[in-house]
DNA sequence: GTCATTTATGGTAGCGCTATCATTAATTCT
DNA sequence: AGAATTAATGATAGCGCTACCATAAATGAC
């Protein structure tokens, strides 16, 4: 008894082989069509795109993934998306792939190292021609498929360590270093950090220990500190930095590991009837724009988020292999003078 | 002379053919119990399992795709990625695609239909299992692919129209209808309007359209408008309510397409000495995290973000099949009376 | 025990494209 | 003109998995 007609195919939709019947060539050929690689005449390829445009051809990609055991998706892992900060960067990377065949396949750690494993395993499955990720900080099992991969690897925002191939960001420990120097020689002396818990932000952390470094230097030392167990939210700041001056009062600057956090310390300030600069200096982290729009503009650093994310996709798109030599991209930060501190 | 090895596959990777001869199964076997289908002993699935385990075994998902005509991705579409508010979107999506073997590919649209059917068409290449995009608006050869495509849809945001399977949102137009009304209910009677050209934005406009019905049903209007062509920002709202009060001194309360701008006119307010709500009511759109964290709680309505993303993606999971009919589901919204209207 | 139904497992063609080798045609060099 | 090189095109096996049909084993009903 013969088979019945394969229920895999749908005969409506118009396949590589529809598009070189109809272009009188061979499969092959229309393949260099669509891929624009290898030597074809201008005729050819002409018959071919009209044959396409006539047929209303989409490529099957997993087709292509499967015979050429690489794809145009770029898996993409955010640490996070509750504020603004790494949609930038997911803004940078997807500006770099618009006109490109690449693609951004989307996952979310929420800062935890083991999460970001078991989403690296489910985008491999799809072998990603390049993975981009936060940090360098991974769990073994993580970083043995990130080093043994046949696909570009891209981790964001610190460059304070060894990367896999491509690093792009900018030292948070100096940041958090030159933030300390910058409001020691504005005249600050009693210094009192207020943000979130920083076990898993090893950025925030490392922001945290530049500054104590620049005390130290200066013969000062944090004064006060406050934590939030919870994620990071402009309300949290206010808590935050209404918790520490009831502990100490006498501080003249608290230090946030974001803006967020930051313009929840400036709301407190107007509610408590304190000025900012004068009165508390108040500084942040990440420079963003809706801070920059305050009355008093958010003295802050500026990280370079939209740049770390475009930088980072074009870098990717320059070559399928790995070079032998990484690469360390440091798109630096700005001190943000601002009104606040 | 013989064809040379071929070169398509690497040896080092193993397949399910290689977990299948470990655990001394056929292949169909071995991918019965990767997909969990169809029945299977439990004696035999531990087999699989641990061969699964001892060889590293990930799936090729490329050829499960090309085998089945179907996907795992989900295509997102989102017209920007400038504010939080697709973010949360994104993120309600994320989270109900936690724990699924769903992923959810980015794509951005600059709220452009035209760059939504070319994302679209990219997109539509990886054969997804749904579609996700913002609006009910499409160019007619996007409406197309959407209505004939083997693939859910949901169109998020709005539902006052005819989707092609799931819409998922609120009634922009009643939104600012609502809006109208609870303003004049608190006695404003100067309305003004201030806000980005809406000419690509539909739920700002239909909301517009909404304020002015109800302004209209109680024998007012909208005395004065002031339009930015750029993008949404807090600058603009800022900039915007300083030229609008320069042109009508005499409003009583601004409404403003979405809380970045009106929180850009509450800063204005500080800056010009404006006491919000006893001397100029503003009201914003979305209720956002940062607006009500203010010292003066915005005024706003609430946007269900969060859970538009992830009922959406929840109703796409229950059925791989459309339906015969379609569904809208209506999230409401809240009318956040908050301090500054 | 026999027959019918359900459970469990297996074989393989095919999904749509591309890596690779092969052939033919056109162009360039001597 | 002939040889060498380059450009253009073609044939097809195979990528890794699954839809579908087939067979065998186990279970339940009479």
């Amino acid at each position: 008894m013969p088979r019945k007609r394969n229920a895999h195919r749908n005969p409506d939709i118009p396949t590589l082989a529809d598009v070189a019947r109809l272009a009188g060539v061979s499969d092959i050929t229309a393949s260099r069509v669509v891929r624009s690689e290898g030597p074809i005449a201008e005729a050819t390829r002409a018959r071919v795109l009209s044959a396409i445009a006539e047929l209303g051809y989409i490529p099957n990609r997993a087709a292509g993934s499967l015979a050429s055991s690489a794809s145009t998706l770029m898996s993409v892992l955010l640490p996070s998306l509750s504020n603004i900060v790494f949609p930038d960067v997911l803004r940078g990377i997807h500006t770099a792939l618009t006109e490109t065949a690449f693609q951004p396949v989307i996952g979310v750690t929420d800062y935890d190292p083991l999460i970001e494993e078991r989403i690296l395993l489910s985008f491999l499955a799809w072998q990603p021609a390049a993975v981009i990720l936060a940090g360098l900080h991974h769990t073994p099992n993580a970083r043995r498929h990130l080093e043994h991969g046949r696909f570009r690897v891209a981790e964001l925002m610190d460059i304070d360590g060894d990367p896999v191939d491509i690093a792009v960001g900018m030292s948070h420990r100096q940041a958090g270093y030159d933030t300390g120097k910058h409001l020691v020689t504005r005249g600050y002396r009693r210094f009192g950090y207020a943000g979130h818990s920083i076990v898993s932000d090893d950025r925030a952390r490392a922001r945290y220990e530049g500054l104590c470094a620049a005390l130290q230097e200066a013969g000062l030392v944090l004064i006060a500190e406050e934590r939030f167990p919870g994620s990071s939210s402009t309300m949290a700041g206010r808590n935050l930095l209404e918790a520490i001056l009831r502990k100490a009062p006498d501080l003249d600057v608290v230090v946030f590991p974001n803006d967020d956090m930051a313009m929840g310390g400036i709301f407190h300030c107007q509610h408590a009837g304190i000025t900012p600069k004068a009165q508390l200096g108040i500084f942040g982290f990440n420079g963003l724009d809706i801070g920059q729009a305050m009355p008093l503009p958010l003295s802050s650093i500026l990280s370079k988020r939209f740049l770390i994310g475009k930088t980072a996709a074009e870098k990717l798109l320059e070559s399928r292999e790995r070079p032998a030599e990484k690469t360390i991209i440091n798109t630096g930060y700005d001190i943000i003078e601002g009104a606040t501190a």
